[in-house]
RNA sequence: GGGCCCGUAGCAUAGCCCGGUGGUGCGCCCGGCUGAUAACCGGGAGGUCAUGUGUUCGAAUCACAUCGGGCCCA
């Protein structure tokens, strides 16, 4: 046990803290440690590997590692790698940007395989740097072995999953309107979709009906650019569509609308008047043809058969026509499957019009608009432009385009049941993250696109046959090696495009150019990082995992692409518990994002206030299913909390290392954490009481983290040092601490001060693991295990709670406020002992509390004597105070009358009366009156110098007069404070002697001062040599280390002092 | 447009499931303590419990609607 003289400077801890996990190779001897106990297999969410760590981050993998700490300690062998999604879209775009290319094609010119390499040195820098980050915040996962998304290992567990699917009749290939961004030429998944606010036109078309002279569909659209693959026009088979003759300019059409939205439509295209001709409903509309308007420019337009169509999401909007290009949007693309609608789509995969769209050849969809607005002449009905929410490319933000392909996919729509059924089986925190939020997901699940047209991304094992078409599905290396009879050198592009492999026909298998959806890639994860299907022991012994946790947003993302892959390969969720939190925000509630300039760098935390100060504070300060407003000043308390549990800390040390104090142990030389039972029968009630509270606190803390609250958790634990630990059970035992020489009380506060503050060590190492280390490290035994993270998690005793002592424990800290508040109120100070404080209650709780623990109540409020007085306490006088309000009804003009007989008569004599429910008549003059109880009110009227204040049960009522005796002590007492601050201006150790004398200039004050109470202080001093005497100043002879003058309740007096070594041995 | 979550003092939060006097911390103001001391403790002021409607003897709590924030979807 060493002493520490610091103050809490969290940044020197921490790093002395990581050396000696380093050094001493703790994560792995706390591992091994644990290698024979039942397996516990969790999985990291793999962070994306661009840049540095955010505030979000830092947060999950704190929520991570706090509770799997916990769990080492329960006792279980717990399976933690660190793991990385490194590859796809997003680092593609930042290489590209790196080398300043802007188009697939330069690509393609650069190299696939030079671009690849950069995809991969990129990935595994940002891993680096992202792993360094994760470990300076005491993150306990596997750094030293991350599972890597790029790593051939996990691309094969990729693989072999895909070859399941195939297997199971749940790889499709399909002609689907996919989401497609323009810039990177892909297509992505729904979860890669952003949606953002942009402006676009609004457009009202008129198409022209064959057959019919100047009579026209009205349709409305926001993308001009689809008018070149329209081929119908739906309508509700339920609305009403109205007929009507329109009338603009003078001129003369019918136009075919919603019936309900004809006045809107008409006012938007200027139409001067209208008439109703007749009216239908949809279903009765579906004979009509029309042609396009803009068949003239768009050649493709002029061989369609285009027709109207009913369908049931058309709703009661714009003008109730909906213009249908399956080639560019969902619905319309299921709609066209449906009716047998040609599928056309003259866009390529850089949203660029083909030769099929005539003059718009060539043009990028977004400049077609103006030129589409322009071709439509006079069919234009009217132009506006609308805000609303656009999909948008997760990663170059370009907004995205609907694009009938060819692509991959899994038939999650088929599996929706299965999922549904294993969502229920895991355990969620909270429970609606899975019971709505996550099941009403999986409820609208549709086919999951898989494949990508990029480079860096584990390539799709679909080999096709150039002659017969038949493909096949590779699911391991050695499978594809063996057909084609050549090795895998690396299993990314663009090797494994250059393995062809013989068809049964003949023909030559090639590999489908695309690459897997990156979300496939960290689906795989749970398997993947056992290294399965390469090694089966420790999937077979392991999976499914038992516990995940990721944010909110994972909810569409990894909770669901995990589900799903695995749900295919193994028809089971692939984790048995899932803990879902919230996002890091900014004290104002909005995303941190750079362009808001509101971004908290975990780092801008660790190295202001420290690592342990930003975990305690990202567990502590919400639940970790809301979302966190980062504070600053939350920060600041968080610290302030743990500078406090420094100082409970440090404040034993010097006293136990003066007197030698040792724990008890066991044979063994480790700590003996059942020796305090034995006695607990001879310690104090303070001492009895703080280790019940820290053995309830612990069954709470331990029942909070199973439960996932890491913030009761928390909140539990800084209660306990602040509220128990610091304000009460230190101040109570400090008396006892500085006692000389050897006593049965001081070692029974040594006792359990050591207890707890082991305890809290152990209770705490999960969430803060450095200073709880250091702590351990200095208290622990020689035979202790070396690192409290290696030690067992201890959850509390119910047998060493005791509920009345607690009970009765808050009773007396009610008091001890209540009689500083009544002390404040007669201004007296606390140093100032008073002859006596009493409760006056008669609730029978707070009488047996005052009583039991009296001693400390007397400590407390620094009374001679505390006392209970049941019922009315005699030197309480009352005063009644006439109800205007209530009197004058009653008594009318008499009430004048009554109020003085009320004020005349004896107030304590009617208060009992009416309080005991008697009937109280009031001779007057002229007559007797009546009291009723609401007529009276009654005020205190206390003696002077008694004071009270409220406390639970009762009130305190203290005396604060002031006799010689009592003027003595506290005169003494306020020499004593000066006297040690003036030791401590010297800078003289605790057990350093003094010489010293005081001159006092006020004769009676002087006297009052002189034999027992001279003697009184000189102890206190520890003085070798101690004068009292009257005057205004120090004999000129004498020459003081130290002189100083003060006053005390105005009366001057000049203190010397000067460090006493001539008897040094002397006590 | 839809699903889920959140909204309580200047700030951060507890209480909400299961209705019965709204607690706590920070900050602010006043005081105390003085061998944990650049520490610590006490007191005080500060609240339309987002808004509205309903259910109820009684609503921060339950229901519905609206507004604001977040995540996700269309």
């Amino acid at each position: 046990m060493k002493e520490v003289t610091s103050s809490y400077h969290a940044n020197e801890i921490e790093e002395s803290v990581r050396q000696f996990w380093l050094k001493d190779s703790i994560f792995e001897k706390t591992r091994e440690l644990h290698i024979g106990d039942p397996d516990f297999f969790f999985v990291d969410g793999p962070p994306y590997t661009t840049g540095n760590i955010h505030l979000g981050t830092a947060w999950n993998k704190i929520i991570k590692d706090s509770i799997l700490r916990y769990t080492r300690m329960t006792g279980r062998n717990v399976i933690a790698r660190a793991g990385y999604d490194m590859h796809g879209l997003p680092i593609e775009v930042r290489v590209e940007q790196q080398l300043g290319f802007v188009s697939k094609k330069d690509i393609e010119r650069f190299g696939i395989g030079r671009f690849i390499e950069q995809c991969r040195t990129f990935a595994a820098d940002n891993m680096e740097v992202m792993s360094r980050q994760f470990e300076a915040l005491g993150i306990w996962l596997d750094f030293a072995d991350p599972y890597q998304t790029m790593k051939p290992e996990y691309i094969e567990a990729a693989w072999w999953t895909l070859s399941r699917a195939d297997e199971e009749g749940m790889l499709e290939r399909g002609h689907r309107v996919v989401n497609w961004c323009p810039r990177c030429a892909t297509a992505i998944a729904d979860s890669e979709v952003d949606y953002a606010d942009v402006t676009d036109p609004s457009i009202y078309v008129k198409f022209p009906i064959i057959g019919r002279d100047h009579e026209y569909l009205v349709i409305w659209t926001t993308t001009p650019w689809t008018l070149p693959a329209n081929v119908a026009v739906a309508v509700h088979p339920d609305i009403l569509y109205a007929r009507v003759e329109a009338v603009k300019d003078g001129k003369k059409e019918i136009l075919w609308i919603a019936e309900d939205l004809v006045e809107s439509v008409l006012r938007k295209g200027r139409y001067q008047d209208y008439r109703l001709l007749e009216k239908a409903v949809g279903s009765h509309l579906t004979g009509f043809t029309y042609s396009s308007p803009i068949e003239d420019t768009v050649t493709l337009q002029r061989d369609i058969a285009h027709r109207v169509v009913t369908a049931d999401f058309v709703t009661l909007e714009n003008t109730g026509m909906v213009h249908i290009a399956p080639g560019h949007g969902w619905d319309d693309y299921l709609l066209g499957c449906r009716e047998q609608l040609p599928i056309i789509c003259p866009v390529d995969a850089t949203g660029r019009f083909t030769s099929e769209a005539g003059t718009l050849d060539g043009m990028f969809i977004k400049e077609a608009d103006p030129v589409v607005l322009e071709d439509l002449g006079h069919h234009l009905l009217a132009v506006e432009s609308v805000s609303h929410r656009y999909g948008h490319c997760w990663r170059c933000k370009t907004p995205i385009i609907f694009r009938a392909t060819e692509q991959w996919f899994l038939k999650a729509s088929d599996m929706r049941d299965r999922m549904l059924e294993e969502v229920g089986k895991v355990t969620w925190y909270p429970e609606w993250a899975g019971s709505a939020r996550f099941y009403d997901w999986i409820k609208e699940a549709r086919d999951w696109c898989i494949s990508r047209q990029r480079y860096w991304g584990i390539p799709i094992p679909i080999w096709e046959c150039r002659s017969c078409g038949k493909h096949r599905v590779f699911g391991t290396f050695s499978e594809l090696e063996e057909a084609s009879g050549r090795s895998l050198p690396d299993p990314h592009r663009p090797f494994v495009d250059e393995i062809p492999v013989p068809c049964q026909c003949g023909g030559e298998m090639r590999r489908v150019e695309d690459i897997f959806d990156v979300w496939f890639d960290s689906a795989v994860a749970s398997w993947a990082t056992l290294r399965f299907p390469g090694e089966k022991e420790a999937f077979e012994r392991l999976w499914p995992a038992d516990f995940i946790t990721e944010g909110q947003d994972q909810t569409r993302g990894w909770f669901y692409s995990q589900l799903g892959a695995s749900t295919i390969a193994f028809g089971c969720s692939p984790y048995r518990s899932v803990l879902m939190h919230g996002f890091a925000l900014d004290a104002e509630g909005r995303k941190m994002s750079k362009s808001l300039g509101n971004v908290v760098t975990p780092d801008e935390v660790v190295t202001t206030q420290g690592v342990d100060v930003l975990r305690l504070y990202v567990l502590s300060s919400s639940a970790p299913w809301d979302d966190l407003k980062f504070n600053w000043e939350g920060v600041k308390t968080v610290n302030r909390a743990i500078n406090i549990f420094w100082n409970v800390y440090r404040f034993p040390l010097p006293y136990m290392i003066l007197d030698h104090y040792e724990p008890c142990t066991f044979s063994d030389g480790r700590w003996d954490d059942t020796a305090i039972q034995s006695r607990l029968g001879t310690m104090a009630a303070e001492d009895r009481w703080i280790l019940s509270r820290i053995n309830s606190c612990a069954l709470l803390v331990s029942r909070a983290v199973e439960e996932r609250q890491l913030h009761r958790a928390t909140r539990t634990l800084i209660q306990f040092i602040l509220e128990d630990l610091s304000r009460w059970y230190v101040q109570l035992v400090r008396p006892r601490i500085w006692l000389e020489g050897e006593s049965d009380a001081k070692t029974a506060a040594y006792e359990t001060i050591y207890y707890v503050l082991r305890r809290l060590c152990g209770l705490l190492s999960p969430f803060i693991p450095h200073i709880t280390e250091m702590m351990f490290r200095n208290i622990r035994t020689q035979s202790d295990p070396p690192s409290v993270h290696m030690t067992d998690w201890w959850g509390g005793d119910e047998n060493l709670v005791d509920g009345v002592l607690e009970r009765f424990m808050d009773i007396v800290r009610s008091f001890d406020e209540a009689s500083a508040n009544a002390r404040q109120a007669g201004k007296r100070k606390l140093r100032w002992p008073v002859p006596e404080a009493v409760v006056v209650t008669d609730n029978e709780e707070v009488i047996a509390a005052i009583g039991s623990l009296s001693s400390i109540c007397e400590d407390r409020a620094n009374a001679r004597t505390v006392r209970v007085v049941r019922g009315a306490y005699d030197r309480i006088g009352w005063k009644a105070e006439p109800v205007m309000k209530a009197l004058g009804p009653v008594f009318g003009k008499k009430a004048p009358v009554v109020r003085d007989l009320i004020r005349s008569h004896d107030a304590a004599a009617l208060k009992s009366q009416l309080d005991n429910g008697e009937m109280v008549t009031l001779p007057g003059a002229d007559g007797v009156y009546q009291i009723q109880p609401g007529f009276v009110t009654f005020i205190e009227e206390l003696p002077p110098d008694l004071y009270q204040a409220p406390m639970s049960g009762g009130t305190v009522y203290v005396d604060v007069a002031l006799t010689a005796d009592l003027e003595a002590e506290g005169y003494s007492r306020e020499v004593i404070r000066r006297i040690q601050e003036m030791r401590r201006q010297r800078d003289l150790n605790v057990e350093d002697y003094i010489m010293a004398a005081v001159v006092i200039d006020d004769d009676r004050v002087c006297s009052l001062l002189q034999g027992r109470w001279r003697e009184a202080i000189r102890e206190e001093i520890r003085a070798g040599i101690f004068m009292i005497s009257p005057g205004s100043a120090l004999s000129p002879q004498s020459s003081f280390e130290l002189e100083k003058d003060w006053e005390i309740e105005g009366v001057p007096v000049v203190i010397g002092i000067s460090k006493f070594t001539d008897q040094p041995g002397k006590k």
